[in-house]
DNA sequence: CGGAATCTTGAAAGTGTTCAAATCAAGTGG
DNA sequence: CCACTTGATTTGAACACTTTCAAGATTCCG
């Protein structure tokens, strides 16, 4: 377990990578978001629900997914340390979320309520310009995603998401990932039997 | 073909519908923004090339696509009146495209170039939000065209996109939808004859 | 009109899914 | 610490969907 300190200066590494903060800025962004743990199992969002908070995670593993007609789910993201999760959608238009938000492994994470985010924003314009960064990045590694799902087979995926994920694929069950990537647990499965005969 | 005007004030709604701005601040903002048409067959970015445009469409047809190994193209997106094209990770890198960006009918655009677009965001601030919250939209949407990818067999993809964005179909040759969903012009051809059966 | 691109159709092959059952692993309570 | 329960992974066989390759029909444009 981390303790809140470390977290505090991960979230400060993160926004000054891409902003660069005056301490007095970092000292108001700072004060906004507050410090939470979670347990296994626990349910960050559920369906229906409206999305108010950004999580920067610390430590431990979360995963957003969404759950279709026919019961099966859809993992939309894995989240360790240095990743932000939320429902973006429900956020920002305040709309019941279509998706879950559970924790895989105890977490430590740093959230914000989106009405002090507005807040945040107008005190500190640069985070606006950090938020957009994060949301441009993340729009072209969607598209990536995207693109992969329509040109690779299976194995490629795979093999392209150990590669991105390395610290991911450790931490989460198979029938996740396969999840992630579009595959019944079965062809997951498969697949990893193939790559290993070579 | 629509005059400069009628496209100034397109893309004017387009700005206000998402955040509030001032007469004077609007005036800033049409003076980064400048008029280019586009013939049929043109090409505005290619594979390579540093993006270095942002567009707003008033009128004609775009698309932006990526050419694999194997020389087969998936089209990313299509673009005709009040859409946005770019390549972002092109453009926030400043790093060598890998899509190109093709004129499918003549267009008339409103474009803004990127070291003009980061002076006009510290100009008017309100542009940052602008900018934010399409890419969110953005990423949105992406996303749950990521989910149909996985989730939708050919035909139900094909129903979902007619049914959102039925002024494209009209638009664009057949082709290219079906490398928009990720299947053969064979498949998708396929698809409409047992489609029309019903 | 003629050539090029686009769309359609067919048959065979490939890839991934489904359903069912077996095996394996981890955690719980006695 | 073992037996039991529950969840996760593996395996097999039949099936469904999509692609590939090849060829023919149609449409578009110069």
């Amino acid at each position: 377990m981390m303790n809140e300190a470390t977290i505090y200066e991960l979230l400060r590494t993160h926004i000054c990578e891409r902003v660069q903060l005056t301490e007095s800025e970092w000292a108001i962004v700072k004060a906004y978001y507050h410090f939470q743990s979670y347990k296994k199992h626990q349910f960050v969002l559920q369906e229906g629900q409206i999305c108010k908070h950004i999580l920067f995670v610390g430590n431990g593993v979360l995963r957003s997914y969404n759950s279709d007609e026919k019961g099966h789910e859809h993992t939309l993201q894995f989240a360790i340390r240095n990743w932000l999760i939320t429902d973006i959608q429900s956020l920002v238009n305040s709309a019941p979320s279509k998706i879950f938000i559970e924790v895989l492994q105890d977490a430590g994470v740093l959230q914000i309520d989106v009405k002090h985010n507005d807040q945040m924003l107008k005190e500190v314009p640069k985070m606006e310009t950090y938020f957009r960064l994060l949301s441009q990045n993340n729009m072209a590694a969607t598209q990536q995603r995207l693109n992969s799902t329509i040109t690779l087979t299976a194995e490629e995926r795979y093999r392209e998401f150990i590669l991105r994920y390395p610290d991911i694929v450790q931490q989460v069950p198979q029938h996740m990932i396969a999840s992630y990537l579009g595959l019944t647990p079965e062809t997951l499965s498969r697949v990893r039997k193939q790559m290993a005969k070579k």
